[in-house]
DNA sequence: CAGTGAGCGAGCTTCCGCTTGACTT
């Protein structure tokens, strides 16, 4: 018996199919082992030995596979051919206890029958220096993370991370939500003009935009006595080539874009497709195509477009520090062109299916028009400018969408002209001048920021969705929708000889799923950029990856390298420990008018809030949370002393106070000890009446809620709750079993349900360590 | 789940990259 490892159990399955009966394939799915999760476990005072374990929920696997191995005359190692597969295989070579003359090492990175026997053939043993580069990335990272978040816990607040991809993903987004702040629109008149020729419009921009109303008044004067005719008509051909196949970057983008996914959803759709044999595998950097692929894509293509409508292309992977493992994402199959299980997989799959086609199929040939039209007596130009496919190619099953949300503003090309020739006099209908502000650079979607991460060489296809999940979690970012607000521009037209003025009115400014950084994120930031430089350059990453791949071709020792690295960050940790202060982002707003104490914008305790008065005075200053949409950064003085109006009292109910207020969960209004969330209403504006009429819908609602209550013991509920029905006793809340109708429950049922402990929540290490098999025994006491 | 913003300082938090399910109060 020969046993197989790969990676992904889904990979296993295909293999296997490939492979005789004398073999069998089994999946590590992925790590198995890695650094213990206490401490540092890295010895930094000998040569950085690494402490690994084996990981919690891969003990199982372990045994199973050891089992296996000691059965088999071959093992064969055949993770993926980069570097942390190769430490994947260096890890499984250990902990399973192979020998050297029963254990190969096989690569493929792509999963077709000839790859994998030509893969047997071709056996290797493990590479140490690659295993090495990654114990170098694994102990790096640890080293960075471990001593930075402390620093952070000490120095801003409790819980807060660092590490080499996140901290730089944040500050991509602080820096460019500081470039918007910095940002002054410039305006500008664009003119256009519109001529009649035989019935139908043709529209021209004029070659200059100009700075003031009083500039493009006087040309639209000037306009009004000139004839128009065409000076100079040119045409030339041009050509468009489809997009390289996708990698897991491009995929994000463009289901992003065309599909409005979000990463994490993008990823776990496709994941499903992958598990069901549709796709190759997701995560990958590569746009390399296999020789099958190809083939099958000619076959398609003839087939349905014609022979016209093919060429074969190879695409070389131009992504910084690319470790091609994999294929590009493709459909396994391409000759069918639908597949999925529900529609987001559908159209997934329909999306890489055309993506994958398009890149196998012939240019796009165009023809590009521009016509000039001079202005008597000035030196601007009109110019209209068309574009006419004169065979469509790629463009028949799929174009890339950009990002560019201005892109018609900027663009100045339309499609086909009306038949035209040089010399034409042309018919003046109107000409528009228009006031255009410039646009400040985009903040970041999920997917552009992806993209960027990718330029910069900065994370891996497999972190991309988790990276952005861990900022949001940590509270350094948040993805949001913002309202947009009005503007007023002019609005000059020339029509039959006459000038005319019209203030309009447009919306701008409103964002959708947008990232922004949040006042922890900006004072993270800011903290470790002055203290941390060299771990938050964006050029980092990149100069650590080339002294990886020294280490990976066996020409820089791994330790040495995590040497040279700690000593000058260690020292750096230790010195900011001492000798920072402690980073709370203050801003002096000004002084309250009324009583001359200065007001101040930082980070508390809790987060971030306004304060007035000083600490070290007599007087207790007064404190309050900022509101959700308030930032450090943006807070005014007067909005500052609106927070300290809070709490409200708003009067009386059944005898007790009302009051409303602002807490850690948002505003809420209060009435003994009920507390009743606002969600439409503002807490410096309710008032007792409305303030009541919620109360009571909260007892309303609690009252629909409850499934079933027993009189002999009040404290006992049967609850609906978000997640379903649950029983309440006594504050803690006990998950109901599934085979139980919670209607027909009795008192004694429900006291034998709490009496077994079937708590859920809360009591989190008690359950996490019971999955270690000890339970019965713990319980037992 | 809900007022805080300070101080004793126990014991906790945290990284990146490789893979899938389990399961939420």
């Amino acid at each position: 018996m020969n046993l197989v490892i790969v990676e992904s159990p889904a990979k296993a399955k295909t293999i296997e199919g490939f492979l005789g009966k004398d073999f069998v394939v089994k999946s590590s799915y992925g790590h198995v082992r890695d650094l213990a999760k206490k401490g540092l476990s890295v010895d930094v005072d000998n040569a950085f030995t690494p402490n690994y374990e084996i990981l919690s929920d891969k003990k199982k696997l372990i045994t199973e596979l050891k089992k296996l191995a000691k059965k088999s005359e071959m093992v064969w190692l055949a993770t993926d051919e980069d570097r942390e597969g190769e430490a994947i295989s260096w890890h499984l070579y250990n902990v399973l206890g192979l020998k050297p003359e029963k254990t190969k090492r096989i690569v493929f990175n792509e999963i077709t029958k000839p790859a994998i026997t030509k893969a047997i053939e071709n056996p290797r043993d493990i590479n140490d220096d690659l295993v090495n580069a990654q114990q170098a990335r694994r102990v790096l990272d640890r080293l960075v993370g471990f001593e930075l978040s402390p620093v952070l816990w000490r120095k801003v607040q409790p819980k807060l991370s660092a590490g080499r991809v996140q901290s730089v993903t944040v500050r991509l987004i602080v820096e460019r939500e500081r470039e918007i702040e910095n940002f002054t629109p410039q305006n500008s008149f664009k003119v256009s003009a519109y001529f009649d020729v035989d019935g139908t419009t043709l529209k021209a921009e004029l070659n200059k935009k100009f700075k003031t109303a009083e500039e493009a008044k006087s040309f639209l004067n000037e306009c009004s006595d000139s004839n128009f005719s065409i000076d100079k008509l040119e045409k030339k051909p041009g050509k468009r080539t489809p997009a390289a196949p996708f990698t897991t970057s491009t995929l994000q983008q463009e289901a992003s874009r065309k599909l409005g996914f979000s990463v994490a959803q993008t990823m776990s759709v496709a994941q499903r497709l992958y598990e069901s044999g549709k796709i190759t595998y997701m995560r990958t950097d590569s746009t390399n195509l296999s020789d099958t692929a190809i083939k099958q894509s000619k076959a398609v293509i003839s087939d349905k477009f014609g022979s016209d409508y093919h060429k074969s292309r190879n695409y070389a992977t131009k992504s910084k520090g690319a470790q091609e493992a994999h294929e590009a994402i493709r459909p396994t199959n391409l000759g069918v062109n639908e597949a999925g299980d529900d529609s987001a997989q559908q159209r997934l799959y329909d999306l890489i299916w055309k993506r994958t086609i398009a890149t196998q199929m012939a240019d796009a040939k165009l023809e590009r028009t521009t016509v000039t039209i001079p202005v008597q007596n000035r030196d601007e130009v009109f110019t209209a400018k068309g574009e006419v496919v004169k065979f469509d190619g790629f463009l028949k099953v799929y174009v890339e969408s950009t990002d560019d949300e201005h892109e018609e503003d900027k663009k100045n090309t339309q499609g086909l002209l009306p038949p035209l020739k040089e010399g034409q006099e042309l018919e003046l209908q109107k000409i528009d001048a228009i006031e255009r502000f410039t646009h400040h650079p985009p903040r970041y979607t999920e997917a552009s920021l992806v993209k960027k991460l990718e330029e910069l060489g900065i994370g891996r296809p497999s972190t991309y969705a988790p990276t952005i999940s861990t900022i949001q979690k940590r509270g350094y970012v948040v993805k949001e929708d913002r309202d947009g607000y009005e503007r007023k521009y002019r609005h000059l037209t020339l029509k039959d000889s006459n000038v005319k003025e019209e203030e309009k009115k447009e919306t701008t400014g409103a964002e959708r799923k947008k990232l922004f950084p949040t006042d922890i994120g900006v004072v993270v930031n800011d903290f470790l950029i002055d203290n941390f430089t060299k771990i938050l350059d964006y050029n980092f990453t990149a100069e650590v990856e080339k002294e990886f791949d020294d280490i990976a071709q066996g020409q820089l020792e791994w330790n040495k390298m995590i040497d040279n690295f700690y000593g000058p960050f260690h020292s750096n940790v230790e010195d900011t420990l001492e000798h920072s202060e402690r980073a709370k982002g203050e801003r002096h707003l000004g002084d309250d008018p009324k009583t001359g104490k200065p007001v101040y914008a930082k980070i508390g305790r809790y987060g971030p809030m306004v304060q007035l008065g000083e600490t070290e005075s007599e007087e207790k200053p007064k404190f309050a949370s900022l509101r959700k949409n308030q930032s450090i950064q943006q807070i005014s003085l007067e909005e500052a002393l609106e927070l300290f109006k809070l709490p409200r009292e708003l009067g009386e109910f059944e005898g007790e106070k009302v009051s409303a207020n602002v807490g850690r969960y948002g505003p809420y209004v209060r009435h003994q000890n009920q507390f009743v969330s606002l969600k439409e209403d503002d807490p410096m504006e309710v008032n007792l009446d409305r303030a009541i009429e919620l109360i009571k819908e909260k007892r309303e609602q609690a009252e629909k809620n409850k499934i079933k209550t027993f009189e002999s013991e009040p404290d006992l509920q049967v609850l609906n709750g978000r997640y379903g029905p649950y029983i309440k006793y006594k504050k803690k809340n006990f998950r109901i079993p599934k085979d139980v109708e919670p209607e027909e429950l009795t008192l004694e049922q429900c006291m034998e349900i709490i009496e077994k402990g079937g708590k859920s929540g809360k009591g989190k290490k008690k359950s996490t360590k019971s999955k270690t098999k000890k339970s019965t025994k713990a319980k037992g006491k």
